[in-house]
DNA sequence: CGCGATTTGTGCACCTGTTCACAAGCGCCT
DNA sequence: AGGCGCTTGTGAACAGGTGCACAAATCGCG
């Protein structure tokens, strides 16, 4: 129920007519599709169907067809997606048809790593400048890239227009660096210091901890020791815990 | 997701060790809610409301408050929450009593900031071992940690217990690194190569792609671009306001 | 000792996202 | 041409998560 457009009038990438509102799960989704098919593509293939996709991409396939359903896209029944249409069809929908251009604040260790990531470029983002505060890396080379202070943020900016901001600072400046993006006029900031970054409405923020998703997975692992040791005859094997949250489920007791 | 019991036929059930089931999405919050409470506990506090902590992770009061409650959680109405108590409390359902050993494949670009990275040791996990396929590598030492070749981990493996596999590597190489932690009995994968990875059951995979963290933003870019390029819809835009607060707001955190 | 201020814990309604199941459409084969 | 098998697209049920609003509980104070 959505706008429809007749197949067989293929307009030209870049003229979107609109995309009101796309669910953020299918958004966050579209990415790992198009690596997928990239990958088919070079493999040489046309056409897939949404089940051998959904496999590339590690998905249902429901899901994936509801997905692509979402940006009106074209299949065709009996036979699958095109493969190279699709491919212009989700970079148009994410604006990758543009090449953007980012800004990497923090040349650290994680900030070095991402200056040096080929990931990026390959997939259509530029580094345009490399900021740090540290006088002492001032003026360092990274991959080609001269390392500038964060004082010459405004100058930089005004050269070229920023579309996204990366934060690879310490947490403490975090926050200092984002008031600066967003000072000259960057509303997208991917945020990889362990910090809660408050900005104005209408300014994008991702953020990625690395130590966090070590801890999920160090849930996972705790729960799966713990249900190895249930099972047993007298499951008394299970070692008290020091927080002390054996027993202390209060929570709905027993479904009686 | 699997275990479903049967209400009115348990009986037996009598002391239930621990709380098995907790919703996903609170587990994902649970490690922004440590942070924030060691930044509190460090500037000296001792207790905390749930709108003040909420506040600090950068979510909802009310979704805080019930994902303490999930985990069964003791705080003092009229009160607030002990600080220490919780940060014990929440590090023990996340299993972070114990310090876990992280074993690295792949020490090119990012591997090489993971392995220098002292946001891990900060947090409980040690990086214990270092690995690569890359024969130029091997014999390097990174951050005092030597680098080994990718044959020697199940050496390594049987030496000391491995809690978490950290995968990155370029992605062709993946999914052979995978099958080698999980043939050593690693369970839980941190995967940075651009690929789906495919474990046995039991085994966790969770996935960081940064490139996708960029194609996600800029989708949001470019849905804003086109937003103030079009007139307003339904013409309750009235006011022309620059900070543009009419904008309906889509931020939201990850989840995968 | 009771009262009011404060804050937690939670029932409930809402909303987003997922999954199932199937009709509609397409190509191919006879 | 017509039927048949295959695949998409989607309505509808389902599941899970979110946020409001309020009762219950606790502290401090007069």
């Amino acid at each position: 129920m959505s706008q429809h457009r007749h197949p067989g009038a293929p307009g030209r990438a870049g003229a979107v007519p609109a995309l009101p509102d796309l669910p953020e799960a299918t958004v966050a989704r579209l990415p790992e599709y198009l690596r997928a098919l990239h990958a088919l593509a070079d493999a040489g293939d046309e056409t897939v169907s949404s089940e051998a996709l959904a496999n590339a991409a590690g998905v249902n396939s429901a899901k994936l067809r509801k997905d692509l359903s979402h940006l009106g896209s074209y299949g065709t029944r009996g036979v699958g997606y095109d493969v190279a249409l699709l491919i212009d069809q989700i970079e148009s929908v994410l604006g990758l048809t543009q090449c953007r251009s980012v800004a990497l604040v923090g040349v650290g260790n994680l900030g070095h790593a991402l200056a040096g990531y080929d990931g990026f470029a390959s997939r259509g983002f530029r580094i345009a400048a490399l900021f740090d505060a540290d006088s002492s890396r001032i003026g360092e080379e990274i991959n080609g890239l001269l390392v500038r202070h964060i004082d010459e943020l405004p100058r930089v900016a005004a050269d070229e227009l920023i579309s996204i901001g990366v934060i690879a600072t310490p947490a403490p400046a975090a926050q200092s660096v984002a008031d600066q993006l967003v000072a000259v006029g960057v509303t997208s900031i991917l945020n990889f210091a362990p910090c809660v970054l408050s900005v104005p409405d209408g300014v994008d923020v991702r953020k990625v901890d690395l130590a966090i998703e070590l801890q999920i997975l160090s849930f996972h692992e705790h729960r799966k020791a713990s249900l190895t040791a249930l099972p047993a005859t007298g499951g008394s094997a299970l070692t008290a815990l020091p927080g002390g949250l054996t027993a202390t489920d209060t929570q709905e007791a027993i479904g009686t």
